[in-house]
Parts: structure tokens; sequence; C-alpha cells
DNA sequence: GTGCACAATATGAACGTTCAAATGAACGTT
DNA sequence: AACGTTCATTTGAACGTTCATATTGTGCAC
């Protein structure tokens, strides 16, 4: 490439296109840099630079020439140099969850939120996959000791989690979903889901139900726990007895889980409200209901969890409690953007509320 | 950060963080570069690069001298430098699909299943997220021109899609995932939507059926045309005449599916025989038998598709056909790396067998 | 011991951008 | 008319790596 062919428009825009035309052939497609653009419009580099980061600096007449080029040309910044030089990356890291998680869409909803999201941020989403916990942060350090990723956004927290330490110890700016009980202090954003199990236990005692199923998980985390008391605590304050609630732990095998809900349901004083950690098993209850005559919305009532797709499909509409996926992914972003902006800012906790989404089953 | 500082060390590899030690405390965790390595080993910055990038052109004593230099002081490559130098990005850019497909799960394992491929390519996954088409092609044209990817991978295929002229054109490899009949020639992996069907209807067969319903989307395209077209042809073959198959296009609307699914059940000469392009479909239709008395199994069958993880819950266990997502996964991260290595690589298209998986349904 | 081939390592330049500092122009003030 | 101020723009350097090339060291034949 001839360093001086490039200067012959220059202070002249005629707005033909002289990389493309100058070039061999097999570089048609090669793309045009900063300097490219400045001799295109007459104007230096940084003219150019600024223009595009600072504009203010730059008389509107120079901008709008420089515009001009840029769009000629079809000029894009290399994001490589812009962030060698600036030291970041513009990437949020995210670690896929294990297919084994996809039982519940929420993740997958909230993966694709959390990219809108941070794309309102100028970011984008970097993801990778890792078998365990280990794996998982030795890729944060890895990622931060390659400057590949400014962030870094994590889900399926646990009690005690053990992330949040290693990536403050590194300064990486992140934001976990759900709260990380007992770990070092950091941003987090979660749902709360006592409030929303209390949301559907609320309704079906408006509803006169007086006997309770909650069914949770196998090994109950912190989730459930929160979830759980929730169940708990509002039968306790409308004066029904504990007995009356019926705690079903589900395994991950559907003949089980079916087996447990239908011994329960066959019991004498079985429960007649139902509240499910997940859409998926509340539609197991749907079906032993139906063997049984009992017609939900009316004999019983069933909630699930989450409004997957299966909700608004199962047993003519499955009355569930929805998570703000979209609020939490805007929320990270944001809190993610204020460490961007000030690394020794104080860290944030913001607890979402869940909405009772009322359908035909309760 | 003074330069003579860290020649401290120059050929005495002892092993202690000169750069953490002798740096501002703030500066702690500032990350190492090529050249900090390269003096601790005692050896210049092109040495260390080579034992990261030609270990075959260092000695194996020098090898093991940088090595332990690269361990002590946790080195790892700038990726915007060296990626800026080489004109890489080692990204593959991924559009997350629209929410409302989530409603089958493939694609969330697709991604997950793509992620772990292209790390084993040495890549990683840059999601992007956009509304429409035009913004879609846009975004490829973007990202090739700030040099953030070296490759695509795009689902969701039509006819005549205009996905592959666009990066065709711009010289960006990609590899879509389904075949685009009517495109410009490109790679792609596929899964024969046409064998799936057919193992479904072969198998029913067998079993006695001789009435069928296909559940298909309400807008057909190439995807629904090809399986539709493995029930016609297998049930032809079987010498089965075309108006004991019954098509349903099922909407996006719950109640409505339903309602169809029921009145076709109500209907002289009913089908026995269901199979759904998804499997939550295929739940609706084992609600409605269930509602009959017609046990699925034995009195009918009702096969899904994609062996989502409400195949295992729904109805005891659902008859479906799994596509080979892993096996698209590698074979896309394949084909790029062909792409990669030799731009002017002949386009290949792959096209994978599905598996029937038969559980109590059918 | 001189020359030569070859292996191992080092040096200068470049990738495309932004930062920091310098230059020049325009303008009002003294 | 000379002088600071401010605004608009330019210039040199740097980010951390790899490429291309130069240099040094080593073993061997003669």
């Amino acid at each position: 490439m001839n360093d001086d062919s490039l200067r012959g428009s220059n202070g002249a825009p005629l707005g033909h296109l002289e990389v493309a035309t100058e070039r061999p052939e097999r570089f048609v497609h090669a793309t045009p840099t900063i300097e490219h653009v400045g001799r295109h419009a007459g104007v230096s580099r940084q003219t150019v630079s600024n223009v595009l980061n600072a504009p203010h600096r730059v008389r509107p007449e120079t901008i709008e020439r420089v515009q001009l080029a840029i769009n000629t040309l079809g000029y894009r910044a290399n994001h490589h140099a812009r962030n060698l030089r600036t030291g970041t990356s513009r990437a949020i890291a995210y670690r896929i969850p294990p297919v084994v998680d996809h039982l519940n869409s929420v993740m997958d909803t909230f993966l694709h939120e959390l990219t809108e999201a941070v794309e309102a941020i100028g970011c984008h989403i970097l993801l990778f996959a890792s078998n365990d916990l280990d794996g998982e942060i030795a890729r944060y350090w890895e990622l931060s000791a390659q400057s590949a990723a400014d962030g870094v956004v994590f889900s399926g927290t646990e009690r005690e989690d053990r992330r949040p330490e290693p990536l403050l110890e590194r300064r990486m700016p992140f934001v976990s979903f759900g709260r990380t009980w007992g770990s070092a202090e950091h941003s987090w954003v979660d749902v709360d889901g006592r409030a929303g199990t209390r949301l559907a236990i609320n309704h079906l005692l408006a509803n006169g139900h007086r006997r309770f199923a909650w069914l949770g998980p196998r090994n109950p985390g912190v989730v459930n726990d929160e979830r759980e008391e929730g169940v708990r605590s509002a039968i306790a304050e409308a004066g029904i007895a504990a007995a009356d609630l019926h705690i079903v732990s589900l395994r991950d095998d559907a003949m089980a889980d079916r087996q447990a809900i239908a011994d329960l349901l066959d019991a004498p004083d079985a429960p007649t409200a139902w509240v499910s950690m997940s859409d998926l098993q509340a539609l197991t209850v749907l079906g032993e209901l139906d063997a049984r005559g009992i017609v939900p919305g009316r004999d019983a009532a069933v909630i699930g969890f989450d409004d997957s797709p299966v909700a608004a499909y199962a047993g003519g509409g499955l009355t569930t409690i929805r998570q703000p996926i979209t609020a939490v992914a805007k929320t990270i972003a944001q809190l993610l953007s204020a460490q961007f902006a000030d690394p020794n800012s104080d860290p944030q906790g913001v607890l979402l509320e869940p909405e009772l989404i009322v359908r035909r089953t309760g």
C-alpha cells in the first residue's frame, strides 16, 4: 500500500472511494483506518478520533465533513486497537449455565435480556463454558489477565459463594444474579423469592384453600429456603397449622416425582393448593389431578414458577410466579456501568419483586 | 513505572515477584507484559512470544525458564494486542434468538454446545441481539469492519435466506445451523428433519397405527415442509391413504391449539398416532387424550420433537425425535476452523441424522 | 583455526487507536 | 501593536503483541 496514494483528495472531499479503487483487487474489502478517513476528509487522525469520542471539541462543519468520509469509506473503529490503547474491552463475561439447568427457561431468557441490556451500556457478552466452579474462577482470572473482559456477570449463586472473593481481589467489576449469603460484600441483583411464594399463598388463601403443598428441589439451596419460608410464613400468618402444609422434595427423576405427587394426592386430607418451584413440575401435578377427575381452578389450584413457555400451554394456562427478568438484566447492566465509572463505588444490592400471573389453574 | 526497575533479576530467575513488589501499592494487580516475563527469565520479548506460539524454535531449557517466569508473574497474553497485531479476534459472533423462540429449548442447548465447541478451536462466542434481519445483517457488517469477530454462526435459516450473501461479499467466514435453500452457496450444518419424521412414522407403523396426525406450525417454513414430507412419504410408502393423515396447523395460542387437537380427537376416525413439531405441543395432545381416557402408549401414540426437558417429565416420558445438537455444534466449529485455515476452501454442507428416543407415549 | 551451516535468540518496525502535549488561529483586552 | 485566552487541530508517543530481519552462538568439516 503506497502511503502517498492516499493523500490525493486532501482537503477535497469529492466522495470517491479512493481506498477501494487504488488498492489491488484482492484488497477491495480491506477495512479503512482512521488515517484513511482523516485524509479523505482533509483532517488528521486525531480529529477523526475526536469526532467519534469527543465531538464537542470539533467544529460542527468539520464533524460533518468527517462523518461524510466515514460513511463514504464505511469506516468503523478497530476494536482491538481501541481496546489496547484504552485498556478496556467493552466485554462482559458470562458463563453459560450447564445444559442440565435448562429445566427452567429462566436462565435462557436471562441471557437474552442480559445481552440486550449490556448493549445499552455499549458492551457485549463474551460467553464461556466451564465444567466446574474452579474452572469458572480460573477463567475469570484469565479473562482479567488477558484483559478480555471488563466485567463479569454470574448466576446460580450459592450460600458462601466462592466467586466474589477472587473477583474482588482482582478488582474485576462484577454483579451476580442472585445473592451470595455469607460471601464478601459485592453488587448483586435478585428476585425476592419469599415475596413470590407469599403472593401465591395469599392468593390461594383468598380463594378458600386451606391445605397446601410446596414442591421444592431435592437438594434445597438458599433459593428454595427463601421460597419455602415465604410459603410457611404466609400460611402461619393465616392461622393455619403447619401440619396442613406438605413439603415434597422433587428429584431429577420424572417418574419418582410423579409418584410422590400421586401418593400425596391419594393420602387422606390431600392438599388442594399446590405451589411448585418450577412450571414443569406443576405440569405433573396437573396431570395427576386430571387423572383423578379433579379440575384445576375449581376443585384444586396449581401455581408454578417462572412463567416459562410451558406455563401458557399447559392445562389451559398455568398460574405462575413470574420473575422480572428484563428488570434484573437492566439493573445488572446499570450496576456494572456504575462500577466502570467509579471502580471504588460502594457495592449495591437490589432486590426485585416477582409478580403473580393468574391464569386458569389457580 | 520505572523501566529500569524491571531489569533487576536479569538472568537470575530467583522467582521473586518483582513486578508486584516494585510497583506502587495500587498497581499490585497490574498485569505483567511479555516484556516483564522476558526480563524475569533473562530472555527477550520475542523468545517469550516464541515459547507461547512456536515452542519448537526454542531450546527446551529456555522454555522451562520462561514457563517458570510466566507462572511466577501470572502472565497471560493481552488479547487486544495480539489480535491487533495478527488481525484476528478469535471471536465468533452469534445472534441470540429472540425470546419468543424459546418455546423449544433446542436453540438454548445449541448455544451451550456451540460455546464449548468453539472453545475447542480456540475461540469464544460473542453474543449480540437484534430485533430484525436487517439489524442482524448490519451487525455482521459492523463486526467485520471493527474486526470484532473472525466468523459468524447463525440459526433460524429460511428459504432464500438473505444473510449468506453479504457475509460472502465481506469474505466473513460463517456456517449456518440450517440449510438456506436458494441462497448463495455456503457452509452449513443441518439435521435431516425428513429422516426424523420418517423414523417416527415407521416406528408407529410397526406398532400397528394406521391413522396419523402431524402437528406443524401455522406458518410453515422449510423446516416444517421437510418434516411434513417425511411424514407423508413414510405413510405413502406403507400404502396408507393420504386421507388418513391429518395436518394440524398450530398457532401461538395455547387455547386455540388445544381446541384444534380436541376437535380432531372427537372427529370420527380420529388419529391414533400423533407426531408433533415440538415436545410442548405433544404435551397438549397428551392432556386431551388423558381427558378422554385414552392411554398413550397403549390406545394411542404421541411423539414429540427435540427431546426437550419437558419430554422426560410429561406423561411419564414422551417419545421424541432428538436432534444431535452436540454433533451439530462440533461440526460447525470444524467448518469454521477450515475456513480460517483456508479462506478459499470450498463451502461444505453437512446433514446429520436425528434419533428416535422411545419412551412411554409411543 | 578458519569457514560454514544452522539453531537460538534479539532487535526494529508495525498493527490502529487514543493520550498528552504542542501548534496555530481567532479574538478580545490592555 | 503586543499579549494572554480559548478553541480547533495536529504531532509524537504509547498501548502489548507478532512479523521480518538481524545477530549471536555452536558444532562440524576441512
